[in-house]
DNA sequence: CTGGTAATAGGAATCGTTACTAATACCTGA
DNA sequence: TCAGGTATTAGTAACGATTCCTATTACCAG
């Protein structure tokens, strides 16, 4: 899952891996925008948002879900586990392997304190892979 | 983390949390609304979405993080995984432990076809458990 | 009942994200 | 180096999910 058309790396879409890898953690795309603006100063934010987008189909980039409102980018690529702050919405990377009673060594390499976890997969289900292109709106 | 100040049981909010619970894929906030008004007709979306959210914060219901737009909702409490079709948007729950070579018994128990996980904790971070109530924005 | 507080309906307002389009950048081949 | 053709961009309008606002209504305790 890691190719599409070719795509050219223009300055736009340099600048905006660049600062994503640069960035400690996993910005917003209008933080992305804020940055790289700094850079091309007429940067537009729609093509932020456009390549943030094609990067991540190209799988050179990964957008994360928050529960808030926006999504967030990581230019990690190997899966690995967060932790999402309920206060102030900052999200950090965690480096354990496995859950189980993994929430209190998260806790300790963290420092924060977990109260729950998350975890969810992607992927195809079966009546999307098989037949139909279109995926059945809410067939059990 | 399931109290907050104490909570009225209006017939939306009964309602709104019965329809829920009965759902078996994880609707979101226009799905419940479109059901609950069979019960009634004349309640608003604002409401709907109030009481999701005000549940959420009681811990009687929990709300996930969708990749797409829109959020989903879960009366199910206890931790437990979840995939999601990348064609069609449903989530359903999966019941299998750890991760590791969980993908494998996923693709199994499932019949999705994975793709890769996001897992994810939820907590409070150092900084904002420690002194400040107001999480900073971008200290490092 | 009656007063006081919590909750609601309805609709406007927000805000992150996308869509659209004319203008540019980029590439490739002569 | 230059021209022609395609990909990309800036700027801005449009969108859709969610939230906000406020007058009205439901609910509860006394
Ligand atoms: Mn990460
Ligand atoms: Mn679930
Ligand atoms: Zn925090
Ligand atoms: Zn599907």
């Amino acid at each position: 899952m890691s190719n599409y058309e070719p795509l050219q790396m223009t300055r736009s879409r340099r600048a905006i891996l660049r600062e994503l890898s640069s960035a400690e953690h996993h910005p917003t795309a209008d933080e992305v925008y804020q940055r790289v603006r700094r850079t091309i100063p007429r940067i537009s934010l729609a093509t932020v948002y456009r390549n943030l987008d094609i990067l991540t189909r190209h799988g050179m980039i990964r957008t994360l879900a928050d529960a808030d409102g926006q999504r967030r980018y990581d230019a990690t690529l190997e899966d690995h586990c967060h932790v999402r702050c309920e206060v102030c919405g900052r999200v950090d990377d965690v480096h354990v392997v496995p859950l189980e009673a993994v929430e209190r060594s998260i806790t300790d390499a963290s420092g924060y304190s977990i109260s729950g976890y998350s975890l969810s997969f992607a992927g195809v289900c079966p009546r999307c892979a098989g037949g139909g292109r279109r995926g059945a709106e809410d067939a059990s």
